[in-house]
DNA sequence: CATGGCTGACTGAGCGCTCACTCCGGGTTG
DNA sequence: CAACCCGGAGTGAGCGCTCAGTCAGCCATG
């Protein structure tokens, strides 16, 4: 019609598809889940996967895939926000917090059922992964440079914040008592602590 | 002979089984385990894991529950080692964490294959994890009221610090630069800035 | 009438669990 | 103390069922 804007029939099923694979291996996990799961999810028959997917496999790539993408993406734009490395720190871990309790199911996935994955898959996304890692890191080293943050190791740290978002996938509900943002604002404030950010 | 120190030749083959299903359980998740993955890991046949126990799923439960027992003991233990808050914080951190890192693959199935677990089995699970939670934030909270701990609300650094021990299960592997313990140690130290642990 | 999204019916493989059976150590009996 | 029996650990074979994936054809659209 007007433009590409309007989505196509077959694009509309297609992404139905992956919007009931990610609540259903969010749910039951990728071995848990039966792709009858899916379809009857998504209001097709059994068959109409394999029209748009390769295999149930190709599903839980395709979702992991964007999930990192989009956690890379958060990274990278979080630290051009500002020149202090303070208000990188905060503006990354704000973001990461919030997305992963927002979207908490597809944390799950992108966090939790790399194992199912096919190994060339495993090798795509385990690079991707690292990318993220180094981004957070390298932000951490950078403001121990610049005597922002008073600690002797960037990769500990790290470790510790990154693990504060990814574990929210796991316990982190919707009618859990602070909102997502609220919880970004207070995690960013508990990773400044944890690099020892000085005041001035 | 002595005492009943002896294994028997049963409880030596229901313990195999058990070792086996904990490190399949821990690298394929329950559902992508085959009861013969555990079988013949344990040297048996497939029919002999129905002589020791009910059921896959009664496998699962066994360690989970032997592992949340466990931490829950250790979490009762750290809080009476001192009288001073800081201390109990950092000794119930630096256990909990070097005991995710060091068996991290029980860990991995006690916090990431819940769902799997039979309703009944699951409700009783959680009641672990309830009181273990409890005791974290409870130890927390009287640090507050100690004037040793300068935060408003114990829940929030209780979860924070809950995620640091738990996502090790993700990501620790035995090739890691720091021993279990030497990750306790440092852990401990966050945990009393997450929680913005006075000097005095 | 050609294209392609979509389906009902189907299949081969594999899974948890069972069953009829064997083997063996130790107590009981004449 | 030999002969017998019994209970329980352990097994080979396979049953009943589920599941991911296939395929021939239907039907709406342009």
């Amino acid at each position: 019609m007007t433009a590409g804007a309007e989505p196509s029939r077959t694009e509309a099923t297609r992404h139905r598809l992956l919007e009931a694979a990610t609540q259903a291996f969010a749910e039951r996990g990728f071995h848990g889940t039966k792709t009858r799961d899916i379809t009857n999810a998504a209001g097709t028959s059994s068959a109409a996967l394999y029209v748009h997917h390769k295999s149930k496999e190709e599903l839980l790539f395709l979702i992991s895939k964007a999930g990192h993408e989009t956690t890379l993406a958060m990274m990278q734009q979080g630290r051009q926000a500002s020149d202090d490395p303070r208000e990188q720190l905060r503006t990354v871990v704000k973001d990461f917090v919030a997305d992963h309790a927002r979207n908490h199911g597809r944390a799950r996935i992108v966090n939790y059922e790399m194992a199912a994955l096919d190994p060339e898959h495993f090798d795509e996304i385990t690079s991707l992964r690292h990318r993220i890692d180094v981004e957070l890191i390298d932000l951490i080293a950078s403001g121990i440079k610049a005597k922002a943050f008073d600690i002797p190791d960037p990769r500990i740290a790290a470790s510790a914040i990154l693990s504060l978002g990814i574990d929210l996938a796991r316990w982190f509900t919707d009618d859990f008592r602070l909102a997502p943002d609220e919880l970004g604002e207070e995690y960013a404030e508990l990773a400044l602590r944890i690099v020892r950010a000085r005041a001035d």
